[in-house]
RNA sequence: AGGCACGUAGCUCAGGGGUAGAGCACUACCUUGACACGGUAGGGGUCCGCGGUUCAAAUCCGCGCGUGCCUACCA
């Protein structure tokens, strides 16, 4: 068979995704056993206007590892794929599209402009789920769902009434986060936190009625003094005790003013006296209501001063207003001072544009009565299980404890519409559908509140609302609690919590079993990659610079680790793809007459050592992989595999096996050692499929042998493919401690020998003789049944085992583990004072270690109080070492001056 | 301001009470019939610093320094 010389990914790649896809393979329904274990993924929704970036691309790859190694073991797999709607990005990119062509949404209407966000996303939309194929994402595209799906509509109206029913949901007035640009409430998630803004810190002065007396308060926002209804101090703060009930005359406006106390109030910052204005700030919200003051707006929807405000002002943005009162104040002799303040502002997550706190009328969700079901489930149970435990579950829990009500509605038209109507009264009908609502209302003349919920709205039902809910279906009962969550940290509260919260209330179990929260990927110089920096690293290039499966490896590998990028880790594990490419192809050369699963019949201890070996090297790769695995441990997991294939695999067991394997006669032997090069390998693409998905299939289906006897029981009618064969499972009794011991002794034999061909300088082609000496026969007889191997990978023309060394005084040595030696004679080739120096430097290293064991072995404590076990460890050890430098200090004198 | 992580080879990172690891980079040799995306042999580390616990600390604890992240009601 030829197969080209390198791997080239892109033909793996373009070949069996399809297939897969087709057949099939990707649905839990190709599972037939009806007994079989449940495991379920539901992806993270990605927003329909997305695309691929390195987030997206490390927790996909995470997730398919998990869902291929558990479909491998029987499980009846699902991951579910989908896309959310994304509410204000969606209409961000849609209305920019219309004014492109000269429109805004509202020369379109409501409906209109609707259907246009559907059209888009026909065109534009859900790209992100194109590149996941090329991921080599095995998710059900046949049960693909999208937030605006009706069914997920359906689910949403019904949380929504079921919330408002139990009174957790609510409207009214409450000072909420306003984004003057995209003009919509925002919830506090949505809105960033931006530290260390250069500002002013202005001290302003009001006077105290009918006296001379003035209070300082300092504010970084003094556009808002127009609306100040109070100046608070601490209680306890003697500076103001005689000024607390006083009445102050807010300048400007001429209004009276009362001083209040309040524990809220810091004495020590600034004056120790607050402005207070109830309907722009939050804190100062909260001091109103506490104080029953009245609420003054003089900042409007756009940012803008509003008549409240007086005509001086109204109109004015509030940078201008700003401006305009600092003036005013400085004029009226009322502006004490302004000091360089550093300071932290919210913007909107979205759009970046300074958030301004508003009175409004929105919807709200009591998040404190929801979060009590799985803030209970993590105190008494520590579940869902977060991976990693510290500091994720600290997080989660500590949100938890401090929920404060959800601003839901928002001022957009591309959402869910919140399912509240109002008759000519303005008597609110909430109602699962209008039918209901004007049964309810007695009326046909209603109107549907205009506002959208909060995009996370439906996320936080996505677990159970994608499985069907509200209906009990038959996917809910089989795949409901899901298996694990993967997501990134940054929307625990977002999202985690939240569907936690809904899963236990409507299904009354915990969403998944566990959560997996990944790290965080950093360009090369630590900064995190964002568009705006123009930093990110695109995962598609990545793919077609060094393939997919390099790719996934080094993602998997990331794991839970903050990371930051570098190609050459992919470059390492493209040069592996080419490892096992080549591997492979030196099999197929040699594999007439042999097929995969065959060479190892019989009893073990019948198979020839390097037989036994790889078995049993094989099998502890099998455990380890599994376990770390299971263990959500996917960088010990990688490096496991690639050990194991590239060190024992092809550098020890298909060296060790070439003679035979290559034989040009036809024999059984010849065969049966083909095949078991063959069974290894296999077993080792499977092991190695759930990471690199492309180039195990690519090969895995050229296997002589191969076909559905390998595949899993569960999957006994499908075409064969690697996808669906069994996982390995280690076969204890085929672990070999000693065939593992006696190998270990021919590798150090050869790479003694070899350190002294190439310290020695002898030419590679050139041949050498060998003469070991070995005082334990069970070593010797190693080395008899070896020598044919040993002198292949040495080179060595003729290898001579005895007890003791009897070798020319030309010759170059080596002290080997157990008390052997070896010896090369080097008759005219040696140079005497450079092996004394390379003997000499063996010697050291031994001196050196030997000294430190020494020492602690001279540690009366140790040998007291360290366990038995330990103490004979190094007693056996110093004696090893005494040995070899004792042969040493022998081959020494050999080459005594 | 609090909380939490992290600091290991030149770089990116594993590991973690008892012999310091990988990949890349580096040095020398090798185009040997699977693979130069390769082979063989090497060099390179007071595991951030200082104390403590322990027979034994890179690992556990405290403090300090540095870096990063999260939370918060600093007007």
């Amino acid at each position: 068979m030829e197969i080209p010389k390198a791997y080239d990914p892109k033909l793996a790649e373009g070949e069996h995704y399809s297939r897969w896809e087709a057949q099939g393979f990707f649905a839990p329904e190709i599972n037939r056993d009806p007994d079989a274990p449940v495991y379920s993924i539901v992806i993270p929704p990605p927003n329909v206007t997305g695309s691929l970036h390195m987030g997206h691309a490390l927790q996909h790859t995470i997730m398919d590892v998990l869902t291929r190694y558990h479909r491998m073991r029987g499980y009846r797999t699902l991951w579910l794929p989908g896309m959310d709607h994304a509410g204000i990005s969606t209409q961000i990119q849609v209305e920019k599209q219309l004014r492109k062509e000269g429109l805004s949404r509202h020369d379109l209407g409501r409906e209109k402009f609707e259907e246009r966000v559907w059209q888009w996303k026909e065109q534009y939309g859900g790209e992100i789920l194109r590149q996941m194929r090329r991921e080599g994402a095995s998710v059900d595209w046949s049960r693909e769902r999208f937030t605006m799906d009706e069914g997920l509509s359906r689910a949403v109206r019904e949380f929504f009434v079921r919330m408002y029913e139990k009174g957790w949901i609510y409207r009214g007035e409450g000072l909420i986060n306003w984004c003057p640009k995209d003009q919509t409430a925002l919830s506090d998630l949505e809105v960033e936190k931006v530290e260390k803004k250069d500002g002013k810190l202005y001290y302003l002065q009001y006077p105290v009625k009918n006296s001379d007396r003035r209070v300082t308060v300092a504010t970084t926002r003094p556009e808002t003094m127009l609306g100040d209804t109070a100046v608070a101090v601490n209680p306890t703060d003697e500076r103001y005790s005689d000024l607390v009930g006083a009445t102050l005359i807010l300048p400007i406006a001429n209004r009276e003013i009362p001083v209040v106390a309040d524990d809220f109030v810091d004495p020590e910052f600034g004056t120790g006296a607050v402005k207070v204005t109830p309907a722009h700030d939050q804190n100062d919200y909260a001091m109103g209501l506490r104080h029953a003051l009245p609420q003054v707006r003089v900042i409007d929807q756009h940012a803008r001063m509003t008549a409240e405000a007086g005509a001086e002002f109204e109109g004015l943005d509030r940078y201008e207003a700003r401006e305009r009162i600092v003036q005013k104040f400085e004029e009226l002799g009322l502006l004490e001072r302004v000091a360089d303040y550093e300071f932290s502002i919210s913007q909107c997550g979205r759009c970046r544009t300074v958030i301004e706190p508003l009175l409004s009328v929105q919807w709200f969700l009591k998040q404190s009565d929801l979060g009590r079901k799985p803030l209970e489930l993590m105190r008494e149970r520590h579940e869902p299980r977060f991976v990693p435990e510290v500091p994720y579950e600290k997080v989660y829990t500590n949100w938890l404890e401090g929920l404060y009500d959800w601003t839901l509605s928002r001022q957009l038209w591309w959402g869910h519409r919140i399912p509240a109507w109002y008759d000519e009264a303005g008597r609110v009908f909430v109602a699962r559908t209008e039918v209901d609502a004007r049964r309810a209302a007695g009326t046909d003349n209603l109107t549907q509140d205009p506002d959208v919920l909060d995009t996370w709205f439906s996320s936080a039902l996505w677990p159970i609302s994608t499985l069907g809910w509200p209906d009990e279906t038959r996917d809910l009962k089989t795949f409901y609690p899901t298996s694990v969550l993967v997501t990134a940290r940054d929307i625990i509260f977002l999202w985690v919590a939240r569907m936690m919260m809904t899963g236990l209330e409507f299904v009354g179990e915990r969403a998944f079993d566990d959560v997996f929260i990944t790290g965080t990927v950093f360009d090369k110089h630590g900064q995190r990659m964002s568009k705006s920096k123009g930093n990110g690293v695109d995962p598609l290039e990545v793919f077609d610079k060094y393939g997919v499966d390099a790719t996934r490896l080094v993602l998997a590998g990331i794991g839970t680790t903050d990371t930051r990028w570098n190609d050459s880790q992919v470059e390492s594990y493209r040069n592996f793809a080419n490892k096992i490419w080549n591997a492979t192809r030196f099999c197929l050369m040699n594999s007439e007459g042999a097929r995969a699963g065959q060479g190892f019949e019989g009893e073990s201890q019948t198979w020839a050592l390097h037989d036994r070996w790889i078995m049993s090297r094989l099998q502890k790769a099998v455990r380890d992989v599994s376990k770390s695995i299971e263990a959500y441990e996917f960088h010990a997991a990688v490096q496991t595999v690639y050990h194991f294939f590239w060190d024992d695999f092809c550098d020890w067991y298909i060296e060790l096996s070439k003679a035979d394997v290559t034989a040009t006669d036809a024999t059984p032997q010849r065969d049966a050692a083909r095949s078991r090069v063959l069974t290894v390998l296999e077993q080792a693409l499977r092991l190695l499929h759930p990471f690199m998905p492309f180039i195990t299939e690519e090969l895995w289906q050229k296997l002589p042998g191969v076909g559905s006897q390998l595949l899993h029981p569960a999957y006994k009618d499908a075409e064969p493919t690697i996808m669906l064969a069994s996982y390995p499972q280690t076969r204890e009794e085929l672990i070999d401690e000693r065939a593992e011991a006696d190998v270990q002794s021919i590798i150090e034999l050869v790479s003694r020998v070899r350190n002294i061909r190439s310290e020695m300088n002898i030419k590679p082609g050139e041949p050498v003789r060998l003469l070991v000496a070995a005082p334990a026969a069970s070593i010797r007889s190693v080395f008899e049944s070896g020598s044919q191997q040993i002198a292949r990978l040495v080179r060595a023309s003729e290898i001579l085992i005895s007890e003791s060394l009897d070798a020319p005084r030309a010759s170059a040595r080596a002290v080997l583990a157990g008390g052997a030696e070896v010896a090369v004679p080097l008759e005219g080739l040696i140079d005497f004072a450079k092996e004394r120096e390379r003997l000499k430097g063996e010697r050291e290293k031994l001196e050196k270690e030997a000294a430190k064991l020494e020492a602690q072995l001279a540690n009366r404590q140790f040998v007291e109080r360290a366990p038995a076990e330990k103490v004979s460890e190094l007693r056996q050890r110093i004696s090893d070492i005494a040995q070899r430098t004792r042969m040493l200090a022998e081959t020494m004198e050999v080459f005594a001056e």
